[in-house]
DNA sequence: GTTAAACAGTTTAACGATAAACATTTAGAC
DNA sequence: GTCTAAATGTTTATCGTTAAACTGTTTAAC
């Protein structure tokens, strides 16, 4: 029998999608441990994300905003926030008007911290944009999306079928 | 929904480059998730990854020829391998020639496993390459895979500086 | 008011990954 | 032949992540 040949997904379209996958993997791993590297005093690109969210986007949040900006699970945030917290990056306190929220701030270590981060990260991005043209990324990052909107969206509809 | 906008493009060419890398990492991360919600028996993609290896490329491997393979260091390698001879998919052997390699090859059973995991990602893999055009993904692997290895090339040179 | 359901956050166990330290075996310089 | 360096693989500690079970709080139905 040829059932080889006709599963083997190197042999069909879904191959070449599994193919992009297993490369934005690869890029994907190899790109944290290149800037993790980098970041000073062994700051995670997590936890960098975290202090990088508090300088562009708002100065307080919940950890379930956090979460859903960042598209990880309330653990995955508990967890991070916490390493966090314990470097005394960030201050998380009751919240006022709710028992059940948090509210989560950036103190002065903290700024301090992202402020070094970006500095350190800084020669790596310039050397990278040296080697990429700068439309080429923009062009990757539109397309990306497109893919990552329809990923989010069918994680919403599973979810959604579950009830 | 996306009321935090974790990338920001439009500010500098090196916060482009680092949406670019957030975005990929998102992909990532949503599409392991999707793969391994529908692979079989709680098997992950890095197993996958290996058993599909064998029935792939070769019917027999080093760990370290399989962790250069998947880009990953070698303690991963012999991390997924004990897992995958754990559950007899693969058989881990001395290899007669060489007192420091090992021989690794796929079990029957690894293979009927493979067989399985191809037939259940396959609905996935339809539903996506319906929604995504073949050229855009082609053209996406080629784009990303030059990426790739300027980042494991990056690797390499500075595991050489360290020397 | 009581009670059930939804919401916000945490904990635990499991996964894959890295880096660094650690054998062990092989190969090369002398 | 010896002895050092490289190659191969493993172990350990730490990281981020998920899923599922769990606590506590708020909301809404009655």
């Amino acid at each position: 029998m040829k059932e080889d040949q006709i599963t083997d997904p190197s042999t069909s379209d879904g191959a070449m999608l599994f193919a992009f996958f297993t490369e934005v993997g690869i890029i994907s791993q190899l790109s944290s441990a290149l800037f993790e590297s980098v970041l000073p005093q062994g700051l995670t690109l997590a936890q960098f994300g975290v202090l990088n969210w508090f300088s562009r986007v708002d100065t307080v949040a919940t950890p379930g905003r956090l979460a859903k900006a960042f598209q990880v699970t309330g653990g995955a945030m508990t967890n991070t926030l916490k390493k966090l917290e314990n470097r005394q990056l960030i201050k998380i306190e009751p919240d006022p008007d709710s028992g059940r929220k948090k509210r989560v701030t950036m103190t002065k270590e903290g700024a301090a911290m992202r402020e070094a981060a970006i500095n350190a990260i800084k020669p790596l991005l310039s050397e990278l944009t040296e080697k990429f043209d700068k439309n080429f990324i923009i062009n990757q990052i539109k397309e990306l999306a497109e893919i990552r909107r329809y990923l989010d969206e069918r994680r919403y509809n599973k979810e959604e079928v579950k009830k």
